[in-house]
RNA sequence: GGACAGUUGGGUGAGUUGGCUGAAACCACAUCCCUGCUAAGGAUGCGUACUCGUAAGGGUACCGAGAGUUCGAAUCUCUCACUGUCCGCCA
């Protein structure tokens, strides 16, 4: 959630971020209104209240005096009916300011790039050299095919489409994939978390992807829960609603989940492969910071997730996301896209994201600054998507007979 | 899933004849004082959110969540959640 108290107070300077992402004004304009009659709103129930309450205490002392209370009593019950009414229309001023605040994005960051899409995202630079290939390199369904490595038919079988299961080798491959990466991300000081993979809405809420986004979620019927389409929910939402104490900070969590997403609006994208899957596996990054560490720890972040990938031999390149391309919660992102010669394009295998603290208003994480309470930072990134990598393993490390040779690092997980 | 018990501030834990308890006491923590070290002692402070105020200092709400009874509820009623114990089931 941003901060409406800035926004209210600095509305000019507010609402010039929130259009570099997308944000029509209007609705600003709608959302700051909004805030100002529920404060006043308030300011006039609590005042009567107060009335109410300051009555309410003189029974006592009528009654210990034996006073006659009928007057007394005739002036709380009017004051109530009073009281009744504001109540009324505080909780409505209050009900239509969450539905909007809750659906409004993030401020990205001044230094965010802008643009409308994906095609204004900025490249960083670029990680390892493409290889040269003297035949035509495959795409990683026709290698799957080749060395049985993926049934889609089966997974569709067992589930719906967009599902598929890996067998033998890839499937050790998938595993020895998340061990890698637990692992490094564990020497960089991460603290290694198994976690439920099912989370309740206050959870989802916390960290920005309900109530906006629950098209994209699956939910299990009948209970207040939903399987997680990322670890960033989860690990993020371990301390929802504390108050932590500074010398806790920062916190780095890693923690290895399958993902769950409905896919909901891409119809036609990536129909084919493991690109874009209802279920896939990732190992995840999440730091609770404060507001001075947090640019540094993105920084390791990731450099974090490209050493990795540097270290798979996979060429890639990092991108920074422009305003309108950047997620609900994100001030900045920086995307990781890993080349794939079967494709010949480079694919986002990892995202990293500060959202400064608009998850920590949202999931109440705070820490304690001398006496005060303050927001803490929240970050998260994939170190690595891994069904992707797979996919990035197999198209770059491919033999013209379709065979794959596996990466050196994995070996010893094989 | 069934039965019973419980859910109070960072922790332990009082408070269940409704008002004087937003909450005793102890511990932890912070600042200060004293003691040459160490051990111990003393003073004060110490929940969260919102809100009014330059500030000092007020106001409102919160004793698992929600609803109700009442002029007034941590204290009474109902619903739900969670925890514990026993039973059932089970990797």
């Amino acid at each position: 959630m941003i901060d409406l108290k800035y926004l209210q107070k600095n509305f000019d300077e507010a609402s010039a971020k929130l259009v570099k992402k997308g944000v029509d004004e209007a609705i600003l304009e709608n959302l700051k209104e909004l805030f100002a009659t529920l404060k006043s709103a308030n300011a006039t129930l609590e005042e009567a209240k107060a009335e109410q309450n300051r009555m309410s205490k003189l029974f006592g002392e009528y009654m210990r005096e034996k006073k006659d209370i009928t007057k007394l009593k005739a002036e709380v019950n009017a004051k109530k009916e009073e009281i009744v009414e504001l109540q009324a229309t505080a909780r409505k001023a209050q009900e239509a300011l969450e539905k909007v605040a809750l659906a409004m994005p993030n401020f990205p960051d001044d230094s965010v790039p802008v643009g409308a899409n994906e095609d204004d995202n900025v490249e960083i630079k670029k990680v390892l050299e493409p290889r040269e290939f003297d035949f035509k390199p495959k795409e990683h369904w026709e290698l799957a095919e080749l060395n049985g490595w993926i049934d889609f038919e089966r997974g569709v079988k067992l589930a719906k489409s967009r599902f598929s299961v890996l067998r033998g080798e890839s499937a050790r491959l998938e595993r020895a994939l998340i061990n890698f990466f637990l692992d490094v991300n564990r020497q960089r000081g991460f603290e290694e978390v198994c976690v439920p993979f099912i989370n309740n809405a206050t959870m989802l809420q916390g960290t920005g992807q309900l109530p906006k986004f629950e098209d994209d979620l699956f939910k299990i019927d009948g209970e207040d829960l939903y399987l997680i389409p990322t670890a960033e929910v989860p690990l993020t939402n371990l301390y929802n609603d504390e108050i932590l104490t500074a010398k806790e900070l920062p916190i780095l969590l890693t923690g290895y989940t399958p993902c769950f997403r409905k896919e909901a609006g891409s119809a036609g994208r990536d129909t084919r492969g493991m690109i874009r899957q209802h279920q896939f596996d990732k190992v995840e990054m999440v730091a609770i910071t404060t507001p001075h560490q947090s640019e540094e720890i993105f920084k390791m972040m990731v450099e974090n997730a490209s050493d990795i990938l540097t270290q798979l031999g996979l060429p890639h390149r990092l991108v920074e996301l422009c305003g309108g391309d950047l997620g609900f919660s994100a001030s900045t992102t920086i995307d990781l896209e890993v080349w794939l010669p079967g494709q010949n394009k480079y694919r986002e295998i990892s995202s990293i994201s500060n959202t400064r603290d608009f998850q920590a208003r949202r999931a109440k994480i705070r820490y304690k600054d001398g006496k005060k309470n303050v927001l803490v930072n929240t970050l998260n990134g994939s170190a690595l998507a891994v069904g992707r990598t797979l996919v990035a393993i197999m198209e770059n490390y491919q033999n013209e007979d379709g065979t794959v040779e596996i990466p050196e690092v994995l070996k010893k997980y094989m």
